[in-house]
DNA sequence: GTGATATGCGGAT
DNA sequence: TCCGCCTATCACT
């Protein structure tokens, strides 16, 4: 259940364990016409926001594979593990397996279709032709709130719903304020910070936003370390005192995904947005 | 065993 | 704005 970050390191993982090699690719589920592949030579690894793109040494094809909410890749260093639940798609190499299950897609798709896949992606934090002006021209020209925009994968691709909630809270944005509200400074700021803490999150294995000074709550107790592993202000803590000022963090749902933000923090109509913390 | 939940997304309404 | 999909895990009965 990751975010770009996420994909980053496990595009590198791959790239470790398999580039180079000859590799058996089954579909013990089925559903992934993984004889395509069989036997071919794992070649690089590219990923544009949370989209995971394997090409090979002489195939036309790549493979594209978007784990949506449910997928998961697990990488083990047995050479072939008993199959256990539903795998999609099994990649053998010298000494090592992955397996993929649940994911969103799983697919051949020719250069042409993935030109298309890029072409409506905005653009990755995370990759060295990152445009963060891009983003912020597409922002400053819609009414949509900036907590919706931070996810919206044409706009920024690889950001979800961590990353949205936390780099808000950071500069004490109200998340429902529109897009056009932000101007061209603030959004380099949230621009800036969102880039630093997706590379923070890519060095590390794990999301961190809180800052050292935070580290305990006003109750004396640390700061939440969520299931993914790390230290955050607001993500899934509702109800629970805000690190910062004390009060209960909020929660509502926009655009069917989870919000979270502190109230007093973040409040709604504050024209002046100053790093926060 | 059952049900809720999850860091996502696309399509219908 | 809602629904459906894909799967594993965990807190409950």
């Amino acid at each position: 259940m990751p975010e770009g970050h996420a994909i980053h390191r496990l595009g590198h993982q791959l790239e470790q364990t398999f580039g180079g090699q000859k590799i058996a690719s089954t579909s013990p589920q089925g559903r992934f016409d993984a004889h395509a592949v069989d036997g071919q030579e794992f070649g690089s690894v590219n990923v544009w926001g949370k989209h995971l793109v394997i090409g090979f040494a002489t195939l036309a094809e790549v493979v594209h594979v978007h784990l949506g909410i449910f997928g998961r890749w697990s990488i083990s260093t047995q050479p072939d593990p008993p199959e256990t639940g539903t795998i999609r798609w099994r990649l053998l190499g010298d000494g090592a397996t992955a397996d993929l299950r649940g994911p969103m897609a799983c697919e051949l798709l020719l250069p042409p279709e993935l030109d298309n896949l890029v072409a409506r992606l905005g653009t990755d934090p995370l990759r060295s032709d990152a445009d963060g002006h891009a983003a912020g021209e597409r922002i400053r020209r819609s009414r949509a709130p900036i907590a919706t925009l931070l996810m919206d994968q044409s706009v920024i691709a690889g950001a979800g719903n961590i990353f949205r909630a936390e780099v808000l809270f950071r500069h004490g944005i109200d998340p429902f304020m529109p897009g056009q509200r932000i101007d061209e400074n603030d959004w380099q700021r949230i621009w800036d910070d969102l880039a630093f803490l997706m590379h923070q999150a890519v060095d590390r294995g794990r999301i961190d936003t809180v800052r050292p000074h935070h580290e305990p709550d006003v109750m004396g107790r640390p700061p939440r370390v969520d299931e993914h592993g790390g230290e955050v202000y607001v993500y899934r803590r509702a109800g629970m005192p805000c690190l910062v000022c004390g009060t209960a963090v909020e929660a509502s749902v926009l655009a069917g995904r989870n919000l979270f933000w502190c109230p007093e923090c973040q409040r709604p109509g504050s024209a002046e947005i100053e790093p926060h913390v």
